[in-house]
DNA sequence: GATTAACTGTAAAACGTTAAACAGAACGTT
DNA sequence: AACGTTCTGTTTAACGTTTTACAGTTAATC
């Protein structure tokens, strides 16, 4: 069972193996009658272009690599199903690897994607530690996305990570909150504490004040970290999450406790879920804008790809709080939101 | 910036380029100060080994590659991460690629995929038809997950889906439902059938019967359907999906029409993801075993990517019936479960 | 001391493709 | 009629690795 190679093709259709590789490639033109007659043989001998043949020679590759902190976060694999369609559409490939979170896994996977010569690297760094492959002189093109800390020196895109905790600050402040409680994931990433930093910020304007805990990443355990903070803390009227893992972690602790939302606790969640409308109280909620930022992605790392070569590039994304119904509000000068209308935190935050 | 290769490395630590292939090859045994001397030279000159030269020459591919309907569905994505972690230690690489549910994608993208020649391949499906580059003569090894119609061509894993709405209809049956309605995502597909069969069959016994919706894989389009069924028809008493997407539909609707569960209607949902309990009311489910089902594939794959050659292997496991808080019983003959206990389906069903 | 075996390393030929250089034919222009 | 241009196709030499066949050295056996 011998692979048939260009050669095959060749001396069947009675051509040079140039033209067999020039149809497929499309790199010169070929008389349009011949090439079909070249087509016609190759699909009656089963032939298809060996990528790891083609790539050797020509030095370009049609894969890009994407490695991410978690192949089961819905809000990553969201992101890789976007980015994948445009990569889709514009002839290239995702290969994805997955870090587990683990600084020692990531530099492993990321040697592996390199092997393979990609056209360019997508990566969510499991650390604030930009992983030095990627600065290297062979390294290819690359975008830093969501889990940034040094800016300047790839390009990246990220949300505006204290405007969002700003937003959720301010409207926590304006709806009478003073005691809000922020589960962050890990305060060891860069655009945690950030978040974190921005509720306490935009809390403050309005009197209020938070308080942290952290949770990790994973959902019973953080429900199980969060219980064990109450226990030894006054409650807060409010809490907040940092991640889609910590919004999920704080739902779950309040399930447990049978803690009725808004009236126990008022809560906004992060990211945007079919899960967290699809309940009684829906979740006021950060939404990140995950098609933008694939878009974001996608067409800075083609352009780089094809060789453009100014300066680095740091697209910053705004985030929307969507006001829906998880929040209690529990003094005159606030205003509680009905089905998912989008508060206007520059008007909010007294920016332009 | 030339890239570095074999015979740079070979040429500053005096040796030949078979040496060096050697050395990180381990395919012929090398001295080991010698071995140790060249992979500091490699490392010094930040040498890594060619993944397409490599493979051209060799034949041989770390690469498996895998195509799913939808990277935003959680099963598949919780399918990816568990066969990419056993794949990993390996020594394999997995390529993902996503047929967006259309076959004519699918057959673009496995044809994309198969160009790199991969080691294997695990494809779930996105219709009853078999792609038919996978029982080529030059195809790889195959794995067949989930969606799955014909047997006995190819290797399979997949649940065992009568048995799945089975143990659904005969613990709702004993639960005193009689008019059940089952949320099926598209009835096209096989085990969707056939798990909708099972809960009609598992009900029959306790004098049961249930209609059918057909609800898509969007949750809100499905809210959407389910919801003008509801006006068309009368209400049942239980409702049963038969996926992840089919559930966050049911409680999408139920959330919308603020209907409270189990009080108003009882729900048995389908996988089981963190928040299906993360919620006041905890939803009985149906858990498959998704750790056992990346095992079978995994251990399948590789046994044929290392020669094995025996018959087509059709795997099939078994589901759990975790029983929690959304399904109400409305008889004496019925018991209502606590906190997640698995139902003992063999017995109920008087199988050995 | 001769023969064999085991161990270590090398030279050179592949693997299937593409790119550069070249060549012949057809056509238009001077 | 001579020349340049365009179009189309071929020849041949890479790309970076692995593999085969071979060779030298040392150790073991009779």
């Amino acid at each position: 069972m011998k692979r048939i190679s260009i050669k095959d093709v060749a001396e069947a259709a009675g051509v040079s193996t140039a033209t067999v590789s020039n149809v497929f490639s499309g790199k010169k033109p070929v008389n349009v009658e011949l090439a079909a007659r070249v087509r016609d043989v190759a699909d009656k001998l089963g032939y298809t272009v060996n990528k790891a043949a083609s790539q050797l020679r020509s030095g370009r590759n049609s894969v890009v690599c994407m490695l991410v902190p978690d192949l089961a976060d819905p809000f990553f694999t969201s992101i890789i199903t976007e980015i994948e369609h445009r990569a889709r559409a514009d002839g290239y490939e995702i290969i994805v690897g997955n870090s587990d979170d683990t600084p020692e896994i990531e530099a492993g996977r990321l040697n592996a994607l390199l092997a393979w010569e990609p056209a360019g690297a997508i990566v969510i760094p499991c650390t604030d530690q930009l992983p030095q492959q990627l600065t290297a002189k062979t390294a290819p093109p690359c975008v830093l996305v969501d889990r940034v800390a040094n800016f300047g020196v790839v390009d990246t895109v990220t949300i505006d990570n204290i405007g969002a905790g700003e937003s959720i600050g301010v409207y926590l402040g304006k709806s009478g909150h003073k005691n809000v409680l922020i589960a962050a994931s890990d305060l060891a990433i860069h655009p945690i504490r950030q978040r974190a930093d921005g509720v306490t910020l935009g809390l403050k304007r309005y009197g209020g004040e938070a308080k942290t805990v952290q949770l990790g990443a994973d959902p019973e355990v953080g429900a199980d970290l969060l219980s064990a903070w109450f226990d030894d803390n006054t409650a807060p009227t409010a809490i907040c999450a940092t991640t889609d893992m910590t919004t999920l972690a704080v739902l779950r602790f309040l399930a447990d406790r049978q803690i009725d939302l808004p009236f126990g606790v008022s809560v906004v969640g992060f990211d945007d879920y079919a899960w967290m409308s699809a309940r009684r109280t829906k979740l006021t909620a950060i939404r990140q804008p995950v098609e933008e930022i694939a878009e974001a992605v996608w067409s800075q790392l083609l352009k780089r790809i094809n060789g453009e070569s100014g300066p680095v590039v740091n697209t910053v994304l705004e985030t929307e709080l969507l006001i829906r119904d998880s929040v209690k509000s529990i003094s005159a000068q606030g205003e509680k939101g009905g089905g998912g209308e989008i508060l206007d935190i520059k008007g909010a935050l007294g920016r332009s």
